[in-house]
DNA sequence: CTTTATAGTGAACATACGTTCACAGTAAAT
DNA sequence: ATTTACTGTGAACGTATGTTCACTATAAAG
């Protein structure tokens, strides 16, 4: 009895001064709220050392502030989580992707332009990026498809992209696929590997813009000189 | 006491037929014998669905029939073990290489038959395969950087073995290793998504081969124009 | 043959886990 | 104002985890 009173009087105190911040909004907004809390303690937990599939369902309602049972409220489980992260990340690669098209735009440096935009976006939502990053090979096969499945989707934009430059006339629509395949790998590898860099090291992050920029730099010379069998022949 | 006996005349029975195999061989060849046996559940345990660091140390020795505690004569944990696994998996990568590099010898075709041997012994060396993808961005940083430095000293392998083409005149060593990053990056990349595929369709599986193929030749297309800053200007 | 070194055992420990349940508080609907 | 709908609570459950310890059995060394 003094034990419950005194817990719910030390909640209460605790939360005082966010009380603003806790309880504003309609019910609808704080359940988004928490739902929200739950996913960035997820990507929280992943942080440089952890996979996805370790991170505790208890650890992720702990670290967002909430009893585990009410983790239920929102998803069924660790893997709808995990679906609805793949969501998000992807959003905001897209967004970035979006802004680094408009941002290379002027099209003088075009290709390093691109890089740098695109690995600045990188590090402004590196959580998003690295999740990606992480459950692209590892954890669970339905996670893993996820990603798969919208790395695809954004090679196929990129190659209605492509479509567009003039050297593209040669090259066949399931070829221009390829290449941007190859892209989108080699934008993807060196955002991880930038992610992963020890932070403050500007040595070797200039290193590793020039080598990807290099590396796109030569597939496009590559496109150049390719031609696809039966395409522009005339 | 009595159940004491019968465990022992319990477990004597069950060995039996077994005893060649489980109790041939000096101290030493039994240690090692169990020492493969951790590291082989390990593996298997992470097959298709689990990345590294959700396998438990108890998974590991259940599966490999020991009790838990034997465990720490043969590793101090599990990160130990994930190292070991690291050693064992670019043995056979470089194994497989070097193969691929001499099925591959007789140099028409050379890209396709490359491609087409390698991802032959991925299929054959499957979990390790799987092992490298799977840690390569996944899992604890120790593990992810002795996985880079594998696939570093691999890349600088190939990039000496590019030197010995003839259109390697105009290239300097530096963009040799950028060129060689790109190789290895793609190779790998193709081999994870090979070994996620559903086993049974050759369909897919061509499609793979043919795609990967192209963009080798894409590569070394874009090689061929490549021009390096001060390199081969005599 | 006797001693020593050591790979594997089995029990115990404290701790963490996922999931369940009845319940409390409170917006929203009536 | 009363009822309803629903997010979050706290306790409990059975199970799994990593690590320790004294032990047994037996090759290898003396």
């Amino acid at each position: 009895m003094t034990l419950r009173k005194l817990r719910a009087a030390r909640r209460n105190s605790a939360v005082g001064a966010d009380d603003a911040l806790q309880s504003a909004g309609s019910r609808d907004e704080r359940k988004q709220r928490t739902r929200r809390a739950l996913l960035d303690a997820a990507l929280e937990l992943m942080q440089g050392e952890r996979s996805f599939s370790s991170v505790s369902l208890r650890e992720v309602t702990r670290s967002a502030g909430v009893v585990p049972a009410a983790f239920y409220r929102h998803f069924t489980g660790m893997e709808e989580l995990g679906l609805a992260l793949v969501d998000d990340s992807f959003k905001t690669l897209r967004r970035s992707m979006r802004e680094a098209r408009a941002a290379a735009l002027p099209a003088t440096h075009l290709i390093r332009r691109s890089v740098e935009t695109f690995l600045g976006y990188a590090q402004t939502h590196r959580r998003h990026f690295q999740f990606i990053a992480k459950e692209r090979f590892g954890g669970s096969s339905v996670i893993r498809f996820a990603v798969r499945k919208e790395v695809h989707l954004f090679t196929s934009e990129l190659s209605t992209d492509l479509a567009r430059f003039p050297l593209a006339g040669k090259i066949s629509t399931e070829d221009l696929q390829m290449i941007a395949g190859l892209v989108v790998q080699t934008v993807l590898m060196a955002t991880e590997v930038f992610l992963d860099m020890p932070q403050n090291d500007p040595e070797d992050a200039a290193q590793l813009y020039q080598q990807t920029e290099k590396q796109l730099r030569l597939i496009f010379i590559g496109a150049q000189g390719w031609r696809s069998k039966g395409a522009g022949r005339g």
